[in-house]
DNA sequence: GCCAACGTTGGC
DNA sequence: GCCAACGTTGGC
């Protein structure tokens, strides 16, 4: 099983810089299905997380992170307030799941999107596959190092 | 703001 | 179960 996430947010609405900051956050709002089950099925205490900030001028990687605590039920689902309220949950049986993620180390680089795409190394990484929109995906070792390389190098 | 590529919904 | 219509994501 994987080890190695990549986890997307939008940094006007929660930045890599504001979980620095939280130190952890509950990653809740997915309502995606195979989002939810990556985070619910296979994410495990300790894997590490890149912080890809989408809808960012420019996209790309801002930083590292790592799952601190197991799939729970998503509270917002349940609050009538919340943007990502869902009816048809019930709280018996939740459809949406969400783990904490936390603060683990910045990278020297920031690294755009437009750089990875051009990186021969990275050829088959999810988030470069067309059409994909996953929120939270899995990322192969051998790419994750590369990445990681590159985010430390000067 | 546009729009391609998906995912979801709901009528049948 | 099919599929058209609609909604969303997210790069550009």
């Amino acid at each position: 099983m994987s080890q190695f996430w990549l986890m997307k947010s939008e940094p006007d609405v929660y930045s890599f810089e504001q979980l620095k900051n939280d130190r952890t956050t509950w990653w809740t709002g997915v309502r995606n299905y195979q989002a939810r089950n990556f985070m619910m099925n296979q994410m495990k205490l300790g894997d590490t997380v890149l912080f890809y900030h989408s809808n960012a001028e420019p996209p790309g990687i801002a930083g590292l992170a790592k799952v601190t605590k197991l799939a729970q039920p998503d509270p917002t689902q349940f609050d009538k307030k919340s943007e990502y309220f869902d009816p048809k949950s019930k709280l018996d049986k939740p459809s949406w799941f969400c783990v904490e993620v936390g603060y683990f180390q910045d990278i020297k680089n920031y690294l755009p999107l437009q750089s990875l795409r051009e990186d021969k190394k990275l050829a088959g990484l999810l988030l470069l596959q067309k059409g994909t929109r996953l929120s939270v995906l899995p990322v192969e070792k051998k790419h994750f190092d590369h990445i990681i390389t590159l985010g430390q190098s000067s």
